[in-house]
DNA sequence: TATAATGCTCTCTGTAACGC
DNA sequence: GCGTTACAGAGAGCATTATA
């Protein structure tokens, strides 16, 4: 379509928006519920941005994004229109969207007006659930110039390290001092086969690892920097895109973020608190809608098949039928909140639960997870069915199991220790690979799930120490570890960011190796 | 004038597997 | 080692109207 035409009808909705201006005897919900438009979708998802859309897939993979612009009357139809039956069932070829457009775009400016009024009605009802979800959201537009200083910027983010949002992550860290410096004198080690240079560095950066610093040459390979010696020195044998989640983590914490991506000045809200709450800015930027797509997006494809609303198929992903005894509404969104009649948890039934799984300590832990204030506050989300907690213990066995999925109905710990939001929810890919048990990150990926995290963002506060303390009281310690790998909590206020993600390299456990990067990747390797 | 949604097509880029 | 080919993934473009 021509610019000139864009004007023309850019004029023709000006007229429309004020024809189908707000009914001030009737309200936009009335005149929905009024109208007899046939609607393919449920008005509560017509009216929420899609998350199948490709800017949300991206910003599941990168991270980043802003959030979408509310629909607009025309979207709202064109996106029901879809759902119908002369659309959906259409075949491939005739399902251009440069045609379907058009076609939809016929229909609509042939519509009565009641019908106009109705999705201008919408709109409004969009716009307005789209303030809800995006708290002080403001629109800013990318103009084509900035748009192409921002690729720029993406592309040389991706070359550097998908680590490094930007520049202000090393500022101390000028890239091309770096990359002089593998001809100096002070460099000390480029070849992958001076192993055993390399491992005495290792060994001396264990014996004195605040002298160290990492810093970035211009293509993002990082090397090692001995402050004391000014000694640069080569990291072949450490893939330290693994470390990303803990770089994350430790720039935002110890450094203050500035934020130049104008698009980053639309988080969403109800993520930004979050962010806000636990000090990662860029954290606001993960969608948390949806586990199954970021599984789908980190390429494994077993973890994108569990279904998260769906402990039945979830028994059966984990090969233990016993399992579908879980109660799956009692764990997920609306439908929960819709069924009142799941009442009253029995508290001696944790009790009973822990001696069945012959820990009576646990009994404690059980009780408080279950009976926080938010139990209190929010009754109707005090509705888990109790006696699937007693079948569930007397089934299956695995102590770890009930337990962790009790942890996602945050105990007082969560209510008062806000701050511990802090599960880096990129990282389940590391998480999966390393855990090696593929319920476990669906369980938590059960914990973020649903509309309650929008609406009720406290709930998505799972205590991650608790998970730790929990896991070493059921002496299982492989769960601290994962979590350890994940974050970094304890980490010593002594050393700098550089010094803390050598220590955690040296001293932790080696999460597990990735690919260097993706093929489609628009930048080479250094050499 | 970018962008909200949509699904298809096309282009670009990187990788792997070949043959020479 | 070099060139070619095939493939995969990512992203842009198209086409529409309304909006900021």
């Amino acid at each position: 379509m021509g610019k000139f035409n864009q004007r023309n009808k850019s004029s023709a909705h000006k007229r429309n928006n004020k024809k189908f201006a707000p009914d001030p005897c009737k309200s936009d919900e009335d005149i929905v519920k009024d109208s007899i438009h046939l609607f393919y979708l449920d008005i509560d998802e017509l009216l929420t941005n899609p998350n199948t859309t490709r800017r949300y897939k991206k910003m599941l993979r990168t991270g980043i994004g802003n959030p979408p612009r509310p629909q607009n009357a025309f979207m709202l139809y064109r996106r029901n229109q879809m759902a119908g039956p002369l659309f959906i069932n259409r075949a491939p070829e005739d399902k251009k969207a440069k045609f379907i457009s058009g076609e939809i775009a016929g229909f609509w400016n042939n519509e009565t007006k009641e019908v106009m009024k109705t999705f201008y009605a919408l709109q409004r009802m969009a716009k307005k659930k789209h303030g809800q979800i995006y708290e002080n959201y403001k629109f800013i537009r990318n103009f084509k110039n900035q748009l192409k200083i921002r690729k720029t910027e993406t592309y040389e983010e991706s070359s550097v390290s998908s680590r490094s949002s930007s520049t202000e992550t090393f500022p101390e860290s000028s890239p091309n001092e770096v990359i002089a410096s593998p001809n100096s004198t002070n460099y000390v080690s480029q070849s992958s086969t001076e192993s055993f240079e390399f491992d005495s560095i290792i060994s001396s950066i264990c014996d004195n690892i605040q002298d160290y610093d990492i810093i970035y040459d211009s293509f993002g390979q990082p090397y090692l920097f001995n402050t004391k010696t000014d000694q640069i020195c080569f990291l072949p044998n450490i893939n330290f895109d693994n470390y990303q989640t803990n770089e994350m983590m430790l720039n935002t914490s110890q450094q203050p973020c500035i934020i130049q991506q104008p698009e980053l000045a639309n988080i969403p809200q109800s993520y930004n608190e979050l962010a806000n709450t636990i000090q990662q800015p860029e954290l606001a930027n993960i969608p948390q809608q949806s586990y199954n797509e970021l599984a789908n997006t980190i390429q494994q494809p077993e973890l994108a098949n569990i279904p998260q609303q769906s402990y039945n198929e979830l028994a059966n992903t984990i090969q233990q039928p016993e399992l579908p005894t879980i109660p799956q509404q009692s764990y997920n969104g609306p439908e929960f909140i819709q069924q009142p009649e799941l009442v009253n948890i029995p508290q001696q039934s944790y009790n009973e639960l822990a001696n069945i799984i012959q820990q009576p300590e646990l009994a404690t832990i059980f009780q408080q997870s279950y009976n926080g204030p938010e139990f209190i506050q929010q009754p109707k989300l005090a509705n888990i069915p109790q006696q699937s907690y007693n079948e569930l213990a007397n089934t299956i066995q695995q102590p770890e199991l009930p337990t962790i999925f009790q942890q996602s109905y945050n105990g007082p710990e969560f209510i008062q220790q806000p701050k511990l939001a802090n599960i880096p929810q990129q990282s389940y890919n590391e998480l999966a690979n390393t855990i090696q048990q593929p319920e476990l990150p669906t369980i938590f990926q059960q914990s973020y799930n649903g509309p309650e995290f929008i609406q009720q963002p406290k709930l998505a506060n799972i205590p991650q120490q608790s998970y730790n303390e929990l896991a070493n009281t059921i002496q299982q310690p492989e769960l601290p570890t994962i979590f350890q790998q994940e974050r970094i909590y304890d980490y010593r206020p002594d050393f700098n960011l550089s010094q803390q993600i050598l220590y955690n390299m040296l001293f932790e456990q080696s999460p597990p190796k990735q690919d260097g990067y993706s093929p489609g990747c628009s930048y080479k390797k250094s050499t």
